[in-house]
DNA sequence: TGTCCTATCATTAGGCG
DNA sequence: ACGCCTAATGATAGGAC
């Protein structure tokens, strides 16, 4: 026998409506989210498929829920071929690309470093050659003067140069150059760059 | 008055395992799929939240639901503070990190460009100079024969300098030096550089 | 797979603690 | 916010189209 204890509680039809009473609503909020989950999780056990859920409440809390995971199911979905849904899996995809693209410009900055170096090994070359004007007057006019000059611009473009290669830009002196005399044949200035 | 047309018909008690029967499962599926819709649909227009949902069917494909869209709540799933859900997020914005180290990467090349531009001047100068060996023996023991040769080098290294610098690298004969002597003074040979 | 139908079963609104 | 209770409403299994 059913006893009726209170004849006015039970279930009332309800609107379609957006629910206005805050309390209400929250509460409605509670009970339905639940439920869907609920029904969310008898549809994967029941049908053995992969589901996943986002809510944000009125609160604007999250809740989520995903069977197996929530992030297994968005990357499947994300990676399904179909309009903009590729994006963030593009942008994922880019990941790697950056690491790439940093490997690249490492080389390329190794590359500059070289390309410097090198131009600065010439480029003091030149400025030493240029430094006494040597060649802008013509050559036959050279004094023997001038050719002592420049043959001692010579001497200090060689330590240069062994500074650079050797030394990486240090000073030279001639017990430097002793010490590194077995490595590079300079005798008398032959054969020191090649 | 009510009519039971159908006394075998009606809702029956169900499982909680998974449906053995292949075209069952797929009625069933389907079924609570758009049902599980539908309330997520109610729970929306009824407490005013946002709410998206993916499903994978049985047969693999792919439903989705989502209010206002599912791609917005993924963004602000994905975007919200917590764990792994970042990584997705901070993929996207490597977009434009990527973006930015292309910018990078054109300057850095055209860096290269201008150094090994101006390696290869310096180098032209060095090659030229080299070329006759003239610095490797004393400069005292230089003969007037080996000055001729050297001054022929540096006026060919000065054609050269100026084809690099106003020509690109094409031929220069007089008269195109004619046609630049307005811009550089070469006089005699003189203030080419400076 | 979707829809309509019907007879159930499951959910949940409302109230109380 | 959560759980329990009750009763009415809503959801859906099963069948047929």
């Amino acid at each position: 026998m059913v006893m009726k204890k209170n004849p006015s509680t039970g279930r009332k039809k309800t609107a379609t409506t957006k629910i206005q009473t805050k309390s209400h609503l929250q509460v409605t909020f509670s009970k339905r989210r639940s439920g869907i989950f609920n029904k969310a999780s008898e549809l994967c056990t029941l049908c053995g498929v992969e589901v996943a859920m986002i809510v944000f409440s009125p609160g604007n809390k999250v809740f989520s829920f995903g069977h197996p995971k929530v992030e297994t199911i968005l990357d499947r979905f994300l990676s399904a071929p179909g309009s903009k849904k590729h994006q963030l899996l593009e942008a994922h995809r880019s990941i790697y690309n950056i690491h790439e693209l940093n490997v690249h410009l490492t080389e390329i900055l190794n590359q500059v470093e070289a390309e410097k170096k090198h131009g600065d090994l010439l480029e003091e070359m030149r400025r030493l050659n240029q430094r006494e004007h040597w060649w802008e007057a013509p050559i036959r006019e050279l004094g023997l003067h001038e050719l002592e000059q420049l043959r001692a611009s010579m001497e200090e473009l060689k330590k240069n140069i062994i500074a650079v290669i050797l030394n990486g830009g240090g000073k030279v002196d001639d017990e430097f150059l002793e010490s590194k005399a077995a490595a590079f044949i300079i005798p008398n200035g032959h054969n020191l760059l090649y």
